[in-house]
Parts: structure tokens; C-alpha cells; sequence
DNA sequence: TATGAATGAGAATTCATTCAT
DNA sequence: AATGAATGAATTCTCATTCAT
């Protein structure tokens, strides 16, 4: 009836799931129509069963899919690095703020808090593959730091989850209450603040 | 022909929210079932819609109540202190770790952050009266503790944002991926961290 | 908005399975819908889900429920039955017979037969319960016969399948072909015919 | 690009038809989809459309093809023969005990007295075609026993159908309960004493 | 001829909400 | 006040059918 589109079985997908992550970062997982997700698309809900069994499984492949490329580049990074600490760890977290910054992927922690703890696999997956990986890089290179006597003896995994803590927060604080605020907050002095005393806190 | 338990009338709402609660947390806002909360406080669906109109009610209403006694508390603690700032801060953040291992309350931050974009209304006011009343107050102290000459200056609003996020990280993460982990996370070697380096930070 | 009307709790299921079974008869599990046999036991969609979990569930507990209180009478004629055997086994005849010629229950071989395949629990209880019970009945009631002197010596289980074949057959003809006959077969004669040569065979 | 396997026109069609019966007798009319007969046939489902325009024409083509080579080859006997009459009809018997044992055949009876009621006109078909044709065959029969003095005078009609009621039965039976039936029964002495029975029963 | 991506009508099922008792 | 049977809107998922390639 209606003209059909014909497309590649190989751009879909990722088409999809594009869609699908506007729809679930506005509307949250279970408020998140197929049809929506489908139209958003530009596609009929038929097609979306045609890539994905189920909303599960769009959820699933969506997070999987977030793996961020941003995460090769810090990795890429912190293996070229040689000589003081700080001033990359300060560019990593300059990198984090970005993300913040981004409209599209900072609701991403809200939808990941939110629902994740109703996907047991997949927060297995998330975890080792984003999480564990990322603070596992920047533990490391807190224990050069410490090794360079540039910072006093700590705890380094421990250190890791304090200087994403505040870079997390703030997505939060976004993604929750910016929607609604008149008087939007402004991360930027708060990830200001938070380079300056962290790394005056882990100063040797 | 039915016992009907009599209760009294006004510690029925409390009892219906208690169960909300536990229910909400386990389930997310929109799995959560009517039917759920009201069996687990005892009564009948029809007797949760004797005191809220929708589940959207019952939502805000919870949200409304749990403006913490904590929250009390810890403003008496501040307005009482006299001398060195830095106790009372360690102090304060001791509260909150004690909040990060009471399973029941750790699973709040989870479904806050999940579900509050979706109210704003709701989340006007608790930013409001949660939020913005507990920020103010570390706000304060950190204000003080400039004047004293321990700190050195700085926007203290975002100071108050870097002493409340590791703590928050720590809830949010006993809240996604402990239930399902076989090597549970231990939040206080981070906490204490947490402590030690925000302190060193902060000095003069 | 409409009048809701107020049923008891206990009538209702067998309300329900009554219309269940005239859609299932008319149209087969499959294209039997579940809002269709709501609406002909006069109540709406999720009231049959209110005793029902499932389509299936209906489709069973319908069968389950079928299981004839004619066999209670014909166990009992048999058990209060003395002397010469073959006007037993004619009477019982008689009462299949009035099974075919009642419009309702002559549909329901046909369903069972189309659909039973596909329930294994349930085509376990009702192999055990109605099937294997009735042949018992006429099987013993051969073995009588034998033990007598009327009949000469056979497998008794197989004479009972000869018994009831034809009455079977009958059903089914009448459930796949009448319906749509503008010359509808009468069963009678074969019956009869039945009885004859089925005394006949069996006679020393 | 593809590999496209060029088939005989003529040779698909029946292909198709043979993949249909499996997938039909396996799950029936409704619960077949035109994608597992098609894959079944090595087809992609279009290629299924471009010889049947639906699903309901699938079913009528099988059923229509189905008219039994077997009923010729009875015929043949039939026409052939001279002298007594009973050896013939044990014969042929034997034919329909053949199907019964036949696990690709014995399921149609099944199958088509779950579906054919809801296909009129198929229906009427099947019935000129194959039931009245083979009924009519088995009664001629019992006419010329009559004729010849073999057997008594019965409506011949009637007989036709005792003859066939106890071959129909094992086959529903084996195609109802065989296929979860942990000790499977054996329709060989059910259908060795409905050949004693009938001819005793038939006979001057 | 053959393919299989795309479509969308249709059906099962869920659950917030109502209201007679 | 309390109950829980009844309702029906809403949503997921299926699959016969179409048609561009």
C-alpha cells in the first residue's frame, strides 16, 4: 500500500538502535513503545522483530553497542603517555566533561542506573567491558603516579572511582533535573573544582 | 462476613508508602503493580486508592516523605558547631556512608535517578527540599571553614557537589550491580579515600 | 462507564468454559479468540483472564471439565447390571448414540481430535480419565460376556475399540461434514447396523 | 550474486505441497507458518506465493492432491476380481492397516478432521472424491457378498462404513496419544479382531 | 523465476482504575 | 472504610502477504 522503503539488512540495525536510544533516554525503558522506536526509525514495528527478538533485546544491543570508541581513544592515550601524571588525567577527565557536555549521551547514566539492574547478563557485560575497563585505565595510571613520586601512596582503584564520581554525578545531575530546571545548572565550575582539589588530594 | 482489620486510619498511608517503597525499589516505577503494594501492606487494591488517586500519587507521595529525618539532623549537628570545620565534615560524611550500607535506603538513589525525570513537578521539590537543603548545608560549613582560614577559597556550592558524589557513586553501585554480583564490592576503602583526599584538597 | 455487573465468583468459570466451548467448537482453539469467548459468557476480555492465565488454561480446564457425567451412569449401569450381557452392551450403544445426536457435545470429538496433540499433560489426563475408563467399562463388560458363554473368547481391550469405533466415526462425521451438507447423512442406520453385526461377530 | 538452484517448473509444486504436509501434520493448519513450508521445500518464502496465492490455498492444493493412488490400486482389485468376496475385503483392510502404520500418513486423518470443517468447499471435494469413492467401493463389495449369498442383506452403505470406523480409529488414535505416549500402542489385534468381528457379523 | 526485507492488521496478555457490595 | 470482581485501554509480538530487486 504505503511505497517501501527497501534498505540494507547491514545499515538497519545500527538505524534501530539509534532510534532506540532517543526513545528510551526520553521516555526510560518500559514507557518505550516498539512502535515508537520503529517510527523514529522510519521503519514499521514489523521490522524491528525483523533485527531484535524482543524490547530486551534492543535494550541489550543498544548497551552493547555504547561501548564507547571514546574508551580506545583514552586507552590509546594513557599507552603513549610517558612523564608527569597529572596533566593527563586532567585531559581524561577534560574528555569525561565532554561527554557531559554531549545532549544525546548524557542521559546514558540515568538509562543505565535506572534499568540495569533488571538485565543481570547484561550488566555483567557493561561492567567488565565499560566500567571495570575504564577504571582500570585510570587506576593505572594513578599507580605511575605514584611510582613517578608524583603522588602519595593510595589505594588506586579507589582513587579511580573518585575522579569519575564527580564527572558522573553531574551527567546525573543533567539528565534528571536540567530537563525542568528554568535556570539550567552549569557543570562546568564543579568539574572545575573537582581537577583542582583532586589533584591537590592525591599530591605527594 | 470478612474480618475487616480495623487500623487506624492514619497509620495506614505510612504503612501503604512503606510497602511502596520496598516495591518500587525492587521493581522500578512502572513494573511495580498496584496490586503488589497493597498485598504487601496488607490490604486490597482498592484500599491503596482510598488514600492516593493513581500510582503516580503514591509515587510523589513517597518521595514527599522521605525528605530525610538524617536531613534534621545533620543541619541541628552543623548549626550546634563551634571551632574547626573538618570533624563535623568527616562526620557528616560518615552519615552518609551509614546510609550506603542500609540496604534498604541504598536502592533509593537508583530509583530516583531512574524514574524523577519523569515527574518534574516531583522533582522540583525534591530538589528542593532534599537536595538543595543538603548541598546548602555542606555548602555552609565549607564556607566556614574558609573563613577559619582551614580552607583555602573556592565556590563552595561546588564543593558541597564533590563532598556528596563518591558517596552517591557508592549507592548507585551497590544498587545496579551487587545484587547480581558473586564478589560483592566493598564501598569503604573508597569512601575513606574519599575522605583523606577531599580533606587534602580542601586545605589551605 | 458501562453497567458492570456483578457476578458471583463461583458461577463464573463455568460460564466462561460454556462459552469456551461453543468458540472452540465453532472455530477451532487457534482461531477461537479469547475476547470472542468473553463476550459470549457476556463478560469482558480480562474477566476471563480473572480465572483463566491463559488461552491454553481455558482450552484445559474446558476439557477437564468434560469429563462426562455419562460415564458415571453408564458405570453405574454396568455395576448394577446381572445376567445375559449383550442388551447391556446394546443399552450402551444407545447412550453413545445420544451423544452424536446432541449437537453440542458432537462437535467436541472433533476438537479433541485437532487440538489434543498438542496439550501432551493434558492428552495424558484425558486418555486416563475418559478414554482408558470407558473402554474399561466395555471391555469388562466383554469379559462378562465371555466368562457367560454369549460371547466366545477375544481380546476384550480390542473388542472394545470395535464398540465404540463407529459411534466415534459417527461424530466425526457429522462435526466435518454435516455442517456444510445440504443432505445431511443420518447416522442412524449405521448404528444400528452396528449393533447388529457387532453382536453378531462377537456371538460363541 | 546468489546461487539460484534452477528447479524443474513442474517438479516444485509438489515440493512444496510435500513440505506443507509435514509442517501441517505437525502443527496443524493455523500454527503452520508459509515460512517453515517453504524452508522445509529449500524455498524461500516468496517462491511459496509464486505458486499458491495463500495459506488457505496451500491446504486446499495438499488436500486435493492427496486423493490416494492407493484408492486406484483398490479399485483395480476391486474391478478385477471374481468369487467370494470376504478374502477381498480382508485384503483391502490390509490395505488401510498399511496406512495406519505409516508415520507420514497416519497423521492426515487428524489433520483433516481438525481443519476440513472450516473449508466447505474443500470439504465437499474430499468427500466426492476420496470418502464416497472409497465407501462406495467397499459397499459394492458387500453387495456382491449379498448377491453371491455370502453375506446376509444389509444396507451395504452402513456396512461400508463399519468396515472403515475401527482403521479410521487407530489411525486418530496413533496421531492423538501415540506421539507422548511413553508404551505405545499396537493397533495390530484391535484391527486383526475387527477383521474376525466383521466378517462373523456380516456373514448368512 | 526467486528472493527475503518490509509491512501492518490482528491477537494475547497486562494492569491501573472503578464501584457494587 | 475496605474489598476484590470487573473492565477495557494499551502494548508486545506474530506472521500472512507484498513487492523491489
Amino acid at each position: 500500500m504505503t511505497t517501501r522503503p527497501r534498505r540494507r539488512k547491514d545499515t538497519r540495525p545500527a538505524e534501530l538502535l539509534d532510534a532506540a536510544l532517543t526513545v528510551f533516554a526520553e521516555k526510560g525503558f518500559a514507557a518505550a513503545r516498539m512502535e515508537d522506536i520503529a517510527a523514529r526509525a522510519g521503519a514499521a514495528k514489523g521490522t524491528l522483530y525483523l533485527y531484535f527478538p524482543s524490547k530486551e533485546a534492543v535494550f541489550e544491543a543498544l548497551v552493547r553497542t555504547l561501548i564507547t570508541p571514546n574508551l580506545d581513544r583514552a586507552e590509546a592515550l594513557v599507552a603513549e603517555h610517558r612523564g608527569e601524571v597529572a596533566p593527563l588525567l586532567r585531559q581524561l577527565i577534560e574528555l569525561l566533561i565532554a561527554v557531559v557536555r554531549d545532549d544525546r549521551i548524557v542521559v546514558l547514566p540515568r538509562l543505565l542506573i535506572g534499568e540495569l539492574y533488571r538485565f543481570p547478563e547484561l550488566a555483567r557485560f557493561y561492567r567488565a567491558n565499560v566500567v571495570d575497563r575504564g577504571l582500570g585505565l585510570i587506576a593505572g595510571l594513578h599507580r605511575q603516579g605514584v611510582a613517578n613520586g608524583e603522588f602519595r601512596p593510595q589505594d588506586s582503584a579507589a582513587v579511580a572511582r573518585l575522579v569519575v564520581a564527580p564527572v558522573l554525578m553531574m551527567a546525573i545531575w543533567r539528565a534528571v533535573f536540567a530537563p525542568h530546571d528554568p535556570d539550567p545548572f552549569d557543570p562546568g565550575p564543579v568539574l572545575r573544582a573537582h581537577v583542582e582539589t583532586l589533584l591537590r588530594g592525591l599530591a605527594a
